[in-house]
RNA sequence: GCCGUUGUAGCUCAGUGGUAGAGCACUUCCUUGGUAAGGAAGAGGUCGUGAGUUCAAUUCUCAUCAACGGCUCCA
């Protein structure tokens, strides 16, 4: 007998050998058919392996993580053997799961998946499904497993098998098919009732660009063909929340193939967007003590040669251009114009810390597979600062500029993000990162101190430091599941050696100062196109391109209508009229459509009495008041930016 | 940059080896209508670009550009 504890704490005695799926079996036959998985011991196991010592179990269903990761990487599997009676010879690297599904690669030589195959391949998988094959789990030594493989002619999975040690290598085998897997699976294939194959796409081989592309498909499956069905209609709603989309739909951007790719052109929509912003950022920043600067969008080599962009970064630059003789770049980064602006004049320690802002052009030549619609583009305009500070000095400047974020991502209703402390990564100095390990270590230090004593949460990620630096970048996701990295907030030690700043301390010497970069907000391109995802286009009526449209029942009202349009518009409200020869019923729907938020309807009544009849975007008729009290009521939502 | 898909009217999309079609939007006319689509007529495209095959190419082939789905990258 062997004692198995449950999750509740409770303690039970079973036969040895008995498995999570008997345990199930014995509460109940619903749950029995509910168990996909078991954790056993913290360690995530087949329910049908026999459990032979006293362990802590916790049976895994859909509802957990576990449970669904198993049920997919499950799926990869029925995905390989569909593809393997389709593809004969077809070999296969891994097939993990992921966030939202899970996918299989494999090499397919000179053959290629075509949409009509996925179709065709989810049939066959459906069969596959129906016959409730089990998954059985089976021990083999590497030296059979070796031939296994061998005979079959997978290198990749010959690959994988040189990395693994002999005793700890398992197949598991369902129908027809048989692969190298840790595990664990579910207990059959009769378990996936709804299958998807959502996409074939191109994936290197162990991630590296050097390596041959593999054919990754990507699929979901589901316990119920009901759950499938709303996961693609939240595939549609994500579809229609897209800021691509909306961006186009509510006039906010264009991009043209004369202009180029990665150039976005603001319509007149997304300029009212952009300069809201900027007066939240320069209110907020003047308030903070920073000074404004506006600096040009190209500069010599030399400058990038002195701030270290120019080796490290040339490739993401646009290529140079020859003038007088000089060779000139579009600046890629604000920083080191701004440092040229600190060190035009001498700087005491009384006049730290110094804190430049502008709301600076860059251009970053993205390779072209990685343009994004508003988030990753070439030109971008950036939330740029940059604080000049003493060592003693960095603490509360560091934690000043971590409060502006919080106060923006309250203003903007954001509650998910994350902060990563991004950190170097010590073989690569003099590569990628700045060959200054001393400096590394004590900032790193020095940041991750600042990050614990704020309280922030964060985590810490190694390689991903800039190159002058460790750096903590903001991670936020959008209503529709998109991950970005809105802000960055980046500690520099190399520039100011580099660029020899200088302040003289209280003692009369010449000390270095340290540098923060900050940009809350990002730039406008993929701030933008956060906000477009996160409202909907619905934007709060601070943000609104129109705030309020004026709608005349008829053509009879519409001088009252321009009346109440300049007196709106004389008050500082983005307002339009529309007097097309349509019904009120067209007009309202034309207008809820752009998102707009206030429509004021006005007719013979609202004519007589000097009223409007107020509609709230997505709210519909919230009843009359005089122009006066609405004026009032929406000066002061924007006043307060409110939503 | 790499793999794959796509490119037809302002938008969404159909279609064909014999120089193109729908709905919405647009223009004009009728209608002057009270809270999410009134009616009619009209205008609008050298079918992404370049080359090849063909008597003939928007359609087939190749190249190229761009967008999209991924991979890699992202100071």
């Amino acid at each position: 007998m062997i004692s198995i504890q449950f999750p509740d704490g409770a303690v039970r005695q079973y036969e040895t050998g008995i498995t999570a799926l008997g345990i199930a079996r014995q509460i109940s036959e619903g749950l029995a058919r509910k168990v996909l998985a078991a954790n056993v011991n913290g360690e995530t196991w087949d329910a049908t392996r026999p459990i032979h010592t006293d362990a802590t179990l916790q049976l895994l269903t859909w509802n957990d993580d576990g449970g669904k990761q198993t049920f997919w990487h499950s799926s990869a599997h029925l995905l390989a053997e569909a593809v393997e009676q389709t593809f004969p010879g077809v070999k296969f690297w891994v097939g993990p799961s992921i966030e939202k599904g899970f996918y299989y690669d494999m090499d397919l030589g000179d053959r290629k998946i075509t949409e009509e195959d996925l179709k065709n391949l989810e049939k066959k998988m459906n069969e596959l499904a129906r016959q409730s094959n089990p998954y059985l789990r089976k021990e083999i030594s590497k030296a059979e497993a070796v031939d296994y493989f061998r005979e079959k002619g997978d290198e990749y999975k010959l690959d994988l098998l040189s990395n693994l040690e002999d005793g700890s290598i398992t197949f598991y085998t369902q129908g027809q098919f048989t692969d190298l897997c840790r595990g664990p699976h579910i207990p059959d294939t009769g378990f996936i009732k709804a299958i998807h194959l959502s996409g074939i796409a191109g994936a290197y081989w162990k991630g590296d660009e050097k390596n041959k592309m593999l054919t990754r498909v990507y699929g979901i499956t589901f316990p119920q063909q009901k759950e499938l069905d709303e996961y693609l209609v939240m595939m549609e709603e994500a579809k229609k929340r897209d800021h691509r989309k909306l961006g186009k739909e509510l006039g906010i951007y264009t991009m043209n193939e004369d202009v180029g790719p990665g150039l976005i052109l603001w319509m007149p929509n997304g300029t009212v967007i952009i300069e809201e912003l900027e007066k939240l950022a320069k209110e907020t920043e003047t308030a903070a003590g920073y000074k404004r600067v506006v600096t040009p969008h190209i500069a010599k080599e030399n400058l990038y040669l002195t701030s270290g962009h120019l080796p490290y970064y040339a490739d993401s630059m646009f290529p140079p251009m020859q003038m007088d003789g000089e060779t000139y770049y579009l600046k890629a980064m604000n920083c080191p114009h701004h440092h040229k602006i600190y060190d035009a004049e001498p700087r005491s320690y009384r006049d730290l810390p110094y804190r430049i802002a502008e709301y600076g052009t860059c251009y970053r030549y993205e390779q072209s597979g990685e343009l994004f619609g508003l988030m990753r583009v070439r030109c971008l305009h950036m939330n740029d600062a940059h604080i000049y500070c003493s060592k003693e000095q960095f603490r509360d400047e560091f934690k000043a500029v971590n409060d502006m974020y919080l106060k923006y991502f309250k203003i903007f209703g954001i509650e998910k993000y994350v902060m990563r402390l991004s950190l170097h990564d010590p073989e690569k100095l003099g590569q990628k990162y700045i060959n200054e390990p001393e400096l590394w270590k004590e900032t790193e230090e020095l940041v991750r101190n600042v990050l614990i004593e704020t309280g922030v949460p964060f985590v810490e990620v190694k390689g991903e430091g800039a190159f002058y630096g460790p750096k903590i970048d903001v991670q936020i996701w959008s209503a529709i599941g998109r991950e970005f990295t809105l802000a960055t907030n980046q500690v520099d030690f190399a520039q100011p050696r580099s660029f020899n700043l200088r302040f003289t301390n209280k003692s009369n010497e010449p000390e270095i100062p340290l540098i923060i970069h900050r940009a809350p907000l990002g730039t406008h391109e993929r701030f933008i196109g956060f906000l477009l995802e996160h409202y909907a286009g619905k934007f709060p009526v601070w943000l609104a391109p129109v705030q309020v449209k004026v709608l005349p029942i008829s053509d009879k009202y519409i001088d009252y209508a321009a009346g109440v349009e300049q007196l709106l518009r004389r008050a500082g409200i983005r307002v339009e009229i529309d007097d097309r020869q349509e019904k009120i019923g067209k007009k309202i729907r034309d207008t809820e459509l752009m998102k707009i938020p206030y429509m004021l309807i006005v007719g013979e009544k609202e004519q007589q009495d000097g009223l409007v009849s107020v509609r709230r975007q997505g709210m519909g008729d919230v009843g009359s008041e005089t122009l006066d009290v609405f004026t009032q009521r929406i000066r002061q939502e924007v006043e307060n930016r409110e939503g």
